[in-house]
DNA sequence: GCTGGGAGAGGCTTA
DNA sequence: TAAGCCTTTCCCAGC
């Protein structure tokens, strides 16, 4: 492909946005918080419609030179030169090709992909349904109780009559949603006058986050989405750590 | 494209170890360490040689979802299924793509990629000719001395006499890099029976590292490459930090 | 193979 | 915007 015809795509691809990918022979070089130059070789230029700018090579999950939010242009001398500038640090990143094997540029959607955890509302349902599958004997507050709460928090009741604060977090859960059971577990302490247990339930949970809920004498439970089907039903969850409340 | 077809390019691609990318319609989940879902939309999956595969959305720099060192398969049911498991810990990420908009690969280059921060020789015949872009009035020692010490450590002597450890490091300074310099500083002054400067030669110095330094009293001096020209000629350095021989 | 530490960390949330 | 904190951190070097 001719530089000329490779330069205006490019400057079209990030004026619009669009993913765009290049692959040819070039060199790079970065300077900025470091310094590094990469030898002429062949590569892959990914620019996104964020600004964000990477090389990458045929080898290693992330780029192995980038720059994100920069400014990007173009220009063309006897090489085209892909240029990414960015001040606060000042860095500037130069990627020079001597050819261009492959370029195209793809519009993709605006709308920022939504991540789930399982549907919020299945969740909900199935938690309100049943929480036999955190333990035996676990029975949710009526519904009133429930919607006051809110969704992530619910208070239940064991099988011994101890009260149970359960917090559900879609995500993995850390250092913050310990922060925030616990804080939440002493209101129901003082309004309830009696100790009661704290559970967090989600996916997985940080190693910080996991040591805190030890400190707190906190409990955890793992949320184990059935992925593999659509429905996202919830399948089970994990033998619990010991407790304070045995 | 047919996603029967597109099933075909996958596998040759990842058997043949080619840099592979597929742009299009799909859902994606993650189990493993976490767990995620991805509502479906237009995405772009990369798949590299080493295993390494990812799906990118039009805006940040690194992979939505990705896996690392993967065995990767396809199948076709309502959907292609490209699927990447890993055992160790057990990890499994799914790509259902109804739509294949774009799908090609390319073979890349086996050889590693060279990062170089400067070409040795010149920045050795650099240093060794010049040290004044350091600081005003410092000399290296003779060759003799120079060529024994290797490339990376430089035995040099101010304005005032005193004798200066250079350590020069083409990439960012880390820890070990202090370490090693403090460790020659002493062995410099118990030799010479006086106490020396000791300078860190780098393009950078990370955070940790420049701590250390100012705990041991030594200074760091920025390798300033500059790189928009090939040649890659030491243009300057910055502001050294004030120390105990100012 | 496992582990610990650094990174041009990236990316998110909060102040 | 700046600062702090977590991460499916990634990645490399050492053991």
């Amino acid at each position: 492909m001719h530089l000329e015809e490779a330069k205006q795509l490019i400057e079209s691809a990030v004026s619009r946005r669009e993913l765009c990918i290049a692959i040819g022979g070039c060199s790079v070089e970065y300077f900025g918080r470091a310094a590094s130059k990469l030898a002429h070789g062949k590569r892959m230029l990914l620019i996104k419609g964020d600004g964000s700018f990477g090389i990458h090579q045929n080898r290693k999950l992330n780029a192995v030179n980038y720059m994100i939010g920069a400014q990007i242009s173009c220009s063309l001398d006897k090489h085209l030169l892909v240029q990414a500038l960015k001040t606060k640090p000042k860095e500037s990143m130069k990627v020079f090709f001597d050819s261009v094997e492959f370029l195209q540029s793809f519009p993709m959607e605006e709308k920022e992909d939504l991540r789930l955890f399982g549907s919020e509302k299945e969740l909900s349902d199935t938690l309100m349904n049943d929480l036999s599958f955190i333990e035996e004997g676990l029975v949710p507050m009526n519904r009133e109780e429930w919607m006051r709460r809110g969704f992530a928090d619910i208070v239940a009741r064991d099988s011994k009559g101890c009260n149970v604060v359960v917090e559900v977090k879609r995500r993995q859960a850390d250092y913050h949603a310990v922060q925030q059971l616990e804080r939440y577990m002493r209101q129901i302490e003082n309004r309830k006058g009696a100790k009661a247990r704290g559970i967090l339930l989600a996916p997985s949970i940080g190693d910080n986050a996991r040591k805190l809920l030890e400190q707190y004498g906190l409990e955890f439970a793992r949320l184990d989405f059935e992925i593999s089907n659509p429905a996202a039903k919830i399948k089970g969850v994990e033998k619990k750590q010991k407790t304070l409340f045995g």
